[in-house]
Formats: structure tokens, sequence, C-alpha cells
DNA sequence: CATTAAGCGAGACGGTACGTCAAGTCTTGTT
DNA sequence: AACAAGACTTGACGTACCGTCTCGCTTAATG
């Protein structure tokens, strides 16, 4: 298979890059995803189509590129500290805090067309879908991880819990909720996540052995 | 504004929507969703285009009553009665269990793609997505709050919980994984999922210095 | 070949004959021959597609028929003497008068779109065009043919000159310019057209055998 | 009125301008000009239908061009001096050659087909008869003039006559016979229509009782 | 310091699919 | 049996974008 020569990157034009990352962000936010095209992109950019398809194979890698620089941006600009979930010693007010961030960020209109586009589009196209998944979600999971596996070790979660499991007990319900308009997202719902994720759903009558419930017991 | 005199139903040819479902279904099987086409379809089923377009808003609608339509088919071939989670009296293991039959559904190839084109399609048309959440996900949803509510009645499970929350934690992270492709999918895993939601992260132990009050401990 | 059973006749619906007639004849003064359509004829005139495919072959033939209906009509309302070009013994005077009245009708929109339209189609669709020329053309050509024997017989036309050929020197040069729009229609116009064809263009020198000038006669 | 930018006609391409009369005056020739489509006419040319959208407005257009093109390279072919009626001083013999050649021309096939199809469009169409007209009938039609106003000044055509309507007597009965299939067309007929027209209808006799007076016998 | 090869804007090109319109056929009651 | 109504298959319409391919024109690095 004969691969296209390479273009030379370090004759790349900066402004046209910055353009097209605008319009296709800007294009996505105002008519969606579906009906933004790679000419519309062009066209609002100033630049000629060719340029685009020189760099990127596709208008989700577009999207995904620009929606990535916009958050590397964004984070530059808000924060110091990246993304650091906070070690207060208490997980579930941890976990609460950080959660209702995430609440707060899934509903900035900013971010919430471009990302479910992309999310969207990476259902069905599984490379894009694995790069997104890669560059986007896992490295805000691995926080996660670390906080959990620390607090394994300060004895408040059972050391034999797998931490990437574990997550998605609050992690997932917010992202179904949120991708899929299952229900309402709030900070009293991921509260109430957190606090059935790090207890339970049984009660914690320790002379109930775990899964084998005595059926007539609680029946006079 | 202008509608167009809705079409005679009762003269509608039976013929004809079969051979479109099933030419749908066949096509985002073989080249998958996004080059499936109105065209392609109306081709393969032998059909004008305009008797799609009399019938249908676009390719999405199609694909989700012909997916409705094979679920049906699916569920009246499969079984008598087909949508009851069992009620053993062991939540654990009937959780579980519907879970592992969940597992093998979505690897079946049948259901796989165009359930998942119909998501992703969801998560970008919010019309859409409404429906596919009403009409397939929201029925599945239902058997499983009957059934935490028949636990709760058991004293299998905290009186306070929300049972439309509490299945999040075991379903929601079994569909991310599978949408987005963020973990693999085993009967291991759901099991993991279904005794991590059913007894939480926490160690059972009353001295946990974390902030949340242990319910059980103040019953007698 | 199989020819599809002749529909019976004597149960046609006059009704729909004159509604249809109608309809085509005003949607093409409307809108225009070429975006008149059989759909909307029979939708204005409240009748069935196949009611106008069961009597006519194609939607000239209607607007044909519909026009030879009207042409009918118009001749037995407006006059007793259906059309006979008067023999006043002035030849000139004769012709000019009916190419007058030729001119009138031919202005009158009422006729102009729809005669222009068959006249159009008639050009293409070898078919129609015999038959339009047989059932409107030829009639009035034949009139004119029986004046100019006529005139031959007074003596006013030189026997040897074929009348059928003769005609078309003035009634010609009025289709052209009517049908293709190269030049003005007015009385005036006519006239000279009869002088013309009456007296030939050539100077009435008989010294000058015809065919054979003298070239150098008038340079000196 | 919002018009679309014009294309940049100096990046047109020849190959394709070529490829599409090419096959606009095969299709004609093959299929007749109803059936023939805008889409055979791509499809034929080997060429997106937006190409030629993108340089004409319509089917008939499109033929109009392709067909002044064949007439144009036709005529580079066939002589020098592609259009002039000569004049050898026989004003008559000059005529009836100039109208024989129109009849060969109008029995070729490759000429016929297309300009039958142009001349009904124009009919009905009157922007591009208007078109049809300017471009392909006047220029021959002042060819007549030029050489009627060469015979007057020989004193063959009687001064007073008006050139532009007098070519119209043997000119338009040719183009009447054979757009509309009136009658035969023979070199005969057009011989005939030349002498009829230079010497009229009327017998040269002086005692001649129409109304109209002899222009020739006022001069000794 | 000019040369020259790359990226660049523009946009024409061959295509594919869109969603619409109408043609002509067929079916279902109604008159 | 003709009729009104209208669903059906078919095929063309004219449009929108796709991804590729020239065109001149900057513009940076190199001979």
């Amino acid at each position: 298979m004969v691969k296209k020569p390479a273009p030379d990157a370090t004759r790349r034009s900066e402004r046209s890059r910055r353009a097209i990352y605008d319009a296709a962000l800007a294009l996505v936010g105002e008519i969606g995803y579906p009906r933004t095209t790679i000419e519309g992109i062009a066209a609002r950019a100033g630049v000629g189509k060719q340029t685009i398809y020189r760099w990127w194979g596709s208008k989700a890698d577009v999207l995904l590129e620009a929606f990535l620089d916009l958050s590397a941006r964004a984070a530059r600009e808000a924060g110091q500290e990246p993304y650091v979930i906070p070690d207060t010693g208490d997980l579930a007010a941890d976990l609460k805090a950080v959660l209702r961030i995430t609440v707060d960020q899934l509903k900035d209109p900013r971010f919430e067309v471009p990302s479910r586009a992309l999310a969207a589009e990476g259902l069905v196209n599984e490379q894009l879908g694995r790069e997104f998944v890669a560059k986007l979600l896992e490295p805000s999971l691995q926080l996660y991880v670390d906080r959990l596996r620390s607090a394994q070790e300060a004895g408040q979660v059972r050391p034999e819990v797998d931490p990437r499991i574990a997550l998605e007990l609050f992690v997932s319900p917010l992202a179904q909720r949120w991708l899929q308009h299952t229900g309402p997202i709030s900070y009293a719902y991921t509260d109430t996540l957190v606090e059935y994720a790090l207890h339970g759903l049984a009660p914690r009558t320790p002379d109930v052995p775990s899964g084998t419930p005595e059926h007539g017991a609680v029946r006079p």
C-alpha cells in the first residue's frame, strides 16, 4: 500500500490550524454536528479544503483535535493544578465535590455539544471511539483510580475492591444520564450515587451472610 | 406550518414495510450505519424511495422501527413471559442472572450493530434519543425497579434507597463499557458490579472514619 | 401484442370529460404547458388519475382534445358560417380580410398558449404533430386552396400555379413570425404579405425574361 | 435576488465541455430530445451532474450550445466562406441554389433532430426561443436581406419591397413544411417557391381587375 | 540573494446521496 | 364498470458535500 508522502509539519500554518479549530467548534455549536461539513469549516475558517484534508482524516478527527485543544486551553486558563481529585481524607466528600464540578462541566454548552457529538461518533466509529476514550476519558478515570487506591490504603475502601470497576459505580450512571437523557442531573443525584456506591444497597445487618438471605426471616 | 396530508395508513403495504425492515437491518449489519443510505434500503427492499419517505422521517426512524420490530419478534419467538426478572428471593443471584443474559445479548451481532447505531444517533438527535430510551430502555429499567422494590419489601435493600437510581449502579457501568469500549464485558464483571452495588465499597466496620453516618448502626 | 380491453365509451362520464378539458386549458393558461401535469389536471378536475389514463394516452392528447373542443365551442358560439373565406371577387381584399382575423386570433391569449404548446409538442412528437396538422391546420388551409382555385377560374391567379403551395406564401410567414417570434405581427404586415405574394417581388418589366438578367445592362 | 457567484470560466475543463456537447448531441440523436436527460448526458459524458448545472441552466441551454458548436465546427470544416449567398447576378438562380443546400441540410439527420428539438423548445420557452432565433436563424436571414438588397440595386426587385418581409415568402414556407410536416420538401418545391415569390401569383396582364396598382406599368 | 519547492486559498471536477416531483400502474371502496 | 382516491415502483430532478485535483500565490530554507 502506498501511503501519501507525509506533509512537512514544520511548514504548517499555525494560523490555519487555529482558524479551523475555531470554525469547527463554532459550527458544531451553532448548527450541530451532523450539519457541520468540512466545506463549511473550510469556508468559515477562510481556508482551502485541501488544508483540512492534508492534516486530518475526517470531520470527526478535526473536531476531536479541536476539542482537545479547547480542553487544554480551558484547563490552562482555569486552574494551576490541572486535574486532581482532592484528598482531604474524607473519601465521600472528595468524590461528591469532584462530581459536582463534573456536573457543572456537563451543563456548560461550550463543552456539551462537541463532546456529545464526539461521543456519538465514537460509538459507531470504533477507531475514533478508542481515541476519544484514551485521550479524554481515561486520564480523568485514572484520577479516580488513584484516589480510590489512596482510600484503600487508608482503610476506607475494602482492599479486595478493584478501583477500575469501583469508579464506574458513580461515574457511569452520571455519564449515561447525560448522554442518553435517561434522567436529570443534579448535585443531589451525584451525592446519592456516591453514597450508594460507598455503602451499598443492602442493609448493614452483619448477621445476614451476603448472598444467602433467609427468606422467611423478615416475614412474620 | 403546512403539514403534508397524512397518508392513509389502512392502505399501507405490509409487504413493503417488512421488506424495508429487513433491508435496513441487513444493510446496517453488513456495511454499518453511516454507509447505510435510504436509497440503498429502498433498492435492497425493492421499494420506491418515496415509500420510505412517506412513512418515516429519516434513516434513524426507519432503523428504530425496524429494530423495535426485530426485538418484538425475537421476544415472541424466544419465550412466553419475555421480560421479567426472576424473583427467587436471592436478589444478588437474580440480578447476576439477568445481567449475564444481557451480556449475551450485547454480544449478539444481530443486535449489536443496530442498537449501537441507534444509541449513537440518539445522542445527537434528541428527539430520536428520547424515543429510543422510552421504547427500548425504559421498559427494561422498569423491571429492575420492580425487582428492587420487591427486595426492599423483603428487607434486602435499605428502605430509603431510590430504586431508579440504585439500578444504575450496575446497569450503567455495563452500558458504558459496551457503548464506549471502556472495558471488557464478562460474567465476572457483571457479577462484581452486583456485589459492589449491593454491599458498597466501604468496609463493614463500624469505626469507619468517613463522614457518612452508618445507617444500620443506629437501629438496635 | 396484447392491447388493453378498450373501455366502454357508453358509460363514460361526461362530467369528468368536461372537467378535465377545463382543468387542462386553465392550467396551461396559468402555469404553462411544461409545468402542467396529469396529476395537476386530475386534482383540479376532481378526477382520479386513472380516469385520464383510461381515455387519453398522454398530456398532449388531453390538451389536443381540450383545444379542439374549445375551438368547436368557440366556433359554434361566435358565428353561423363556421369558417369560410369570403369571395367578393377581389382576391387581395378577401385574403387580407381573412388574415386580419387570423392575426386577431393569434393574439387572443385563450388560444395562444395552448396552440403554441400543441405546436411545440407536435414538432417533436410526430404522431401528435400529424394529428395537430390534420385536425387544426389542414381544414383552414383547405379554405385557402378553395379560394385560390376560385380565383384561378376568375383569371386572377395564373392557371399553372399550385394553390397548395401558393397559400404558403402568405400563411407560412405569418405562422413563423408568430411561432418563433421572428418578427412583429400586424395588419400592415399581413397586407404586405398578400401584396407581395400576389404580384411578386420582381418588377413588372415584361422585357426582362425571368431568370436571365442582363448583367451589364444596368451598369454603364 | 441572490445570484450564485459566477464560476471561474478560466478554470473550466475543455475536456468536459466537449464530452458534454458530444453526449448531448448523441443522445438527442439516439433517443430523442424528450427522453434525453441531464443525468443521461452527464453519465454518457463521464461527468458529474454539477458540472453541467454549473455552466448551463437547462437541458435546452446545453443542447443549444452543443448545436451552435456543431454548426460552427461543420462550417469550419466544410468551407472557408461558410455563409454567403452567391451573387451571380441571377437572383432566382442564386436563391434556388441556396435553398437547395438548405433542403439538404434540413434532411441531414445530424442536424435534423437537434434543431427540430431546439425549435420546439423555443416555441414554449420564449427566452430560449429568442436566443435560438438570434444565434441560428437571424444570421442566415440577414444573408437573404443582403442578397435582396443587392438585387434591388440591380433593378431585379422592386425598390419599395421590404427585403426582411420578402425573404419570408420562400424561407417561411420551407421552414413550416419542415417543422410541422405540412408537406414534402424537395428541390422542385423550393424552386417553385422562388418562382412564385419573385413573380407573384397574379397573371402579368395589365387588365387585372384586382385593386392593387401595377407598379411597373406606370414607368415607361 | 535569488531559487525553488512546500503549504496555502480557491474552487472545478467526478461522484454519491439527498429529498421532491411526477409518471404510469394497481388496489380499494363508492356510485 | 366507471369512478375518486391515493399508495405503489420508477426515474429524473436540482442541490449539497465528498474527497481529489489543479491553479496561482505566498513564504521559508537552500544552493
